[in-house]
DNA sequence: ACAATTTGACCGCC
DNA sequence: GGCGGTCAAATTGT
């Protein structure tokens, strides 16, 4: 971040401090003023040479007090321009390799969990940077859920959420809302068999259009976890394979339209939004409305 | 004063 | 060496 030194505001301190030398300064000034005014006229006279030294010396003490707050001011952090200076080494650290993954399109980033922003980067090849978010308890409770925040698209919003690492941190009773893996655990699962769910978008859709037909193969894919595409990525596929122009809108449009289905807008509370799960070993990836 | 965010630098992996 | 993930100082907000 390039901050001028024009764009700092002085703080009170400084703004004093400021104020002083350019009083002394100016006392100076008018000192010297006077000590001109009084030269052509300055006489042998005893008292004429008595206040041409009181006032040489106050000019001198003058300057010498401003230059003197000058020397000791120590810039404050907030007025300091940032400058380059070689900060030392940070320690080494690993980087996550393996860790347990699960990547959610949604269309919005919000969810009620604490999150902390450790970071933002522009990522090559993408329209929008990327945010980087910790849990705000990973200090006083070891937690190392980590979420990373891309948006895919602007309008209608849709973000890609990359969950690293459950919450280990909901001892004060509030649930985990990292959207799971559904396949085997949850209770609270109520989706539908993969061919079920292919067989309802085959009865409602009408498959002769092209672009449709490349789109459904593309949501197929993505719900029944047959590959572990993105939104994204199967759209990327989808032109490439195709030719055919599908926008987003129209991926969300039946997205939802899928998501009819089986909604069930209980099972990850803090999600009460859009968004589609694509496990890295998925075998039921859901979505709801 | 403290917490949260921003942002450039640093670091490891490919 | 490029890229993406993380760190931490600086900045901003409450």
């Amino acid at each position: 971040m390039a901050v001028s030194a024009s764009e700092d505001a002085p703080s009170p301190a400084t703004a004093d401090l400021k104020e002083r030398i350019i009083r002394g300064l100016a006392q100076g000034k008018a000192m010297a003023k006077q000590l001109q005014v009084l030269l052509p006229h300055l006489g042998s006279s005893g008292s004429d040479v008595l206040v041409a030294r009181e006032l040489t010396a106050n000019i001198l003490g003058s300057f010498t007090a401003s230059l003197s707050e000058l020397g000791s001011h120590r810039v404050s952090p907030r007025d300091r321009t940032r400058s380059p200076k070689p900060r030392p080494r940070r320690g080494c650290y690993k980087r996550r390799k393996s860790s347990q993954t699960r990547t959610v399109v949604a269309s919005t980033a919000v969810d009620d969990v604490s999150w902390r922003k450790y970071g933002q980067k522009q990522i090559h090849n993408s329209k929008f940077p990327r945010s980087y978010y910790r849990c705000s308890h990973k200090y006083d409770r070891h937690c190392k859920a980590i979420k990373q925040v891309q948006m895919m698209e602007e309008s209608p919003p849709l973000y890609e959420i990359t969950y690293i690492d459950s919450h280990t941190c909901t001892s004060d009773g509030k649930a985990d809302p990292t959207p799971q893996q559904g396949s085997s655990s949850g209770p609270l699962m109520e989706t539908r068999p993969p061919h079920a769910l292919a067989e309802a978008e085959a009865d409602n859709l009408d498959m002769k259009e092209e672009n449709i037909t490349v789109t459904l193969d593309m949501k197929e894919d993505i719900i029944t976890g047959s590959s572990s595409v993105t939104a994204l990525q199967a759209k990327e596929e989808a032109k490439e394979d195709t030719e055919s122009d599908v926008t987003g809108m129209e991926i969300n449009s039946l997205l939802m339209e899928a998501g009819d289905f089986h909604a069930e807008s209980s099972l990850y509370p803090g999600f009460g939004m859009d968004f589609l799960v694509a496990d890295d070993d998925c075998v039921n990836s859901m979505f709801y409305c």
